[in-house]
DNA sequence: CCTGGCACTCCGCGGACCCGACTGCTAAGC
DNA sequence: GCTTAGCAGTCGGGTCCGCGGAGTGCCAGG
């Protein structure tokens, strides 16, 4: 492979013409389908001579002597990059996304659901997302309920919501009051910070202040580790259904690597989550990516693509919408769907966050 | 289709063999195959005449002439309620189960989906679960807490843990006292109902008497109501990937069809809710029940059949546990996986409930 | 009522075949 | 030197055919 190919006008048109019809068809395309259907100027055997310099640069392969071309990795690569033109959102997507937001639930489990089912919708393929971590939440509130008197219920708010809520038993009667009191100088203690900076060593502190049982004093800090750590990272996906439509999927092994993992929510999570860490620490806007083929470092994925967009929670990027499809996807339009969708739900949970 | 004909013990034999066959080949079975496999006594010829009985009697049908037989959905019927010998729980099966709800977690539906992914591993098919619905649990406890002057969290617990919890925004600065008396009273008042018995009349009586805005009320009243409602019943599925191991799977428009009903939580509710009302109300034991093919009332599923089983939780049984598969699944081992399943869920259910 | 035998049916499979869609190459033209 | 027409070569996919195998239905005889 000569990777220094330089693509001159005519190569590059060639290129993208290819990758735009291959995309659009499912089929190998010839020379001669080149030349019938749009205007070059130049006859089939000319595009030929091209079309055998771009395989011998690594951008277009054949699947088998005397088919057509079909883009490589590094053919999707560069037409990604430099070739595509980049599109907008036409109206009526713009609207469908609107409308669903206008009317999507405060939860953020159940949001994140919705839009993954949205995304699947608009672009008939898997759609994924990802839940901003909640490690960046900041903490609001902390109440211990009492219940009874072995029992308690034990909330922590943080500007994500209920983080968590544990009923918690004891061997001991308490007091409705100490839990007020313990409640009350938590409270004081943690109010304006974010929740990474809430640790064991401050509750225990708090803690011993009042002289609270261990017991007590265990689950408090336990309730805070819950809601601190990311835990289970919030994660859904939606569509696969979609991908049998795909002639690629037609074959059951790579139909079933898939759904396996589209099953398993932690490979889904790793396919997306460097992207994720990337973005998070990079200060830069953030914007659609898109990975191909062999780029996604996953042999079942060999012949797909996923296109990732953070979108932002408060002025933190931090949740992930992916859609996932065959390398032959509309890339234009995908990643003008998934940034839109990113806006929108960020914009909308910025709606719904606790002020 | 005489479906007067009785079967003999002759017939009745050859049924269940035939059942049993395809169920574990797959592939139609003939007279020939019966006679070397199992010690008939009898020539395939007389076999032959048998099954030509049975044919005419609706248990087995030919896919095409000159083929083996398969069983009908009245086949498979007589087999499941006659001929099939119950089985019980391997003793590796039964550990597996165990293991599982050891560690299992105590958020409903984090323990709804981890029971599919065991019961679809288990029984190598799709595996379903409904959460027990919300109606039925006992209000214990509910508290409004003070967040901000015009920011109230109000969480509601129920037997079945936070049943709700919402931010709520005030038009006008509220004190934390009022707060804390209004938490008091409705405890007070509704402290050893179920959450049926706790309605917007009844919400609105205490804030009458304690002379609450209309905004809290309102406020406290949806909460409950989002607390009483079913809402969306939770439900989780898991191991669709298993059916692609499954021959009559292999046709992509069945496969289709499945995994849609799978997405659609709508559909996959509808198919298992009518079950489940059916041994809410009715006072028998909570029984395993299965429907086979067109029992299902489904096209797309008319090659596919459903074992459900409730599972008692407290001693109501108003959750449903359920295995879609291939018409030709075990039986016998998957009724078996299904109960001790839904055994282990209750248990492990009354074992975290908030007492 | 059972059984051995026989004719028949139908599916699935492999091989042969042809057609169409390409390519690569070459030699001639601008 | 780039472009082009023409041509030979290659390969995949569809179709047709023929065959073997599995299985049935029926009949005649025990």
């Amino acid at each position: 492979m000569n990777d220094k190919l330089e693509l001159d006008k005519r190569k590059a048109f060639i290129l993208a013409t290819v990758v735009y019809e291959y995309i659009n068809t499912a089929e190998p395309v010839g020379s001669v389908t080149l030349t019938q259907k749009y205007n070059l100027g130049v006859s089939s055997a000319t595009i030929r001579n091209e079309m055998a310099e771009l395989e011998a640069g690594g951008y277009l392969v054949q699947p088998h002597t005397s088919a057509g071309r079909i883009p490589s990795d590094a053919g999707y690569r560069t037409y990604v990059d430099r070739l595509m033109q980049p599109e907008s959102l036409t109206k009526d997507d713009s609207r469908r996304i609107r409308d669903e937001f206008r009317e999507a639930s405060r939860e953020l489990g159940d949001v994140i659901e919705q839009t993954t089912r949205l995304l699947s919708g608009l672009s008939g393929n898997l759609a994924i997302a990802i839940a901003p971590s909640r490690d960046s939440h900041a903490f609001k509130h902390v109440q211990l309920i009492w219940l009874s008197p072995r029992t308690s219920l034990i909330v922590i708010v943080t500007s994500g919501g209920v983080a968590a809520q544990r009923v918690a038993e004891w061997s001991t009667d308490v007091a409705a009051d100490d839990l007020t009191r313990l409640s009350n100088a938590l409270n004081s203690r943690f109010g304006g910070r974010v929740m990474e900076d809430v640790g064991a060593p401050d509750v225990d502190a708090v803690c011993a202040e009042l002289h609270v049982t261990a017991q007590i004093r265990d689950a408090v800090r336990a309730s805070f580790a819950a809601a601190r750590e990311a835990g289970e990272p919030e994660i859904a996906a939606a569509g696969a259904q979609n991908l049998l439509d795909q002639p690629e999927f037609h074959d059951l092994r790579k139909l079933r690597a898939i759904l396996r993992i589209v099953e398993e929510q932690r490979t889904l999570y790793d396919l997306i989550a460097d992207e994720l860490a990337a973005d998070a620490t990079g200060g830069t806007d953030p914007a659609p990516h898109v990975r191909i083929g062999h780029e996604l470092r996953a042999d079942e994925l060999s012949e797909c693509s996923v296109v990732t967009v953070p979108y932002r929670f408060g002025d933190r990027g931090v949740g992930m919408l992916a859609i996932l499809g065959p390398r032959r996807m509309p890339y234009g339009r995908l990643i003008a769907l998934a940034s839109g969708t990113a806006r929108s739900l960020g914009d909308h949970l910025n709606d719904v966050e606790i002020r």
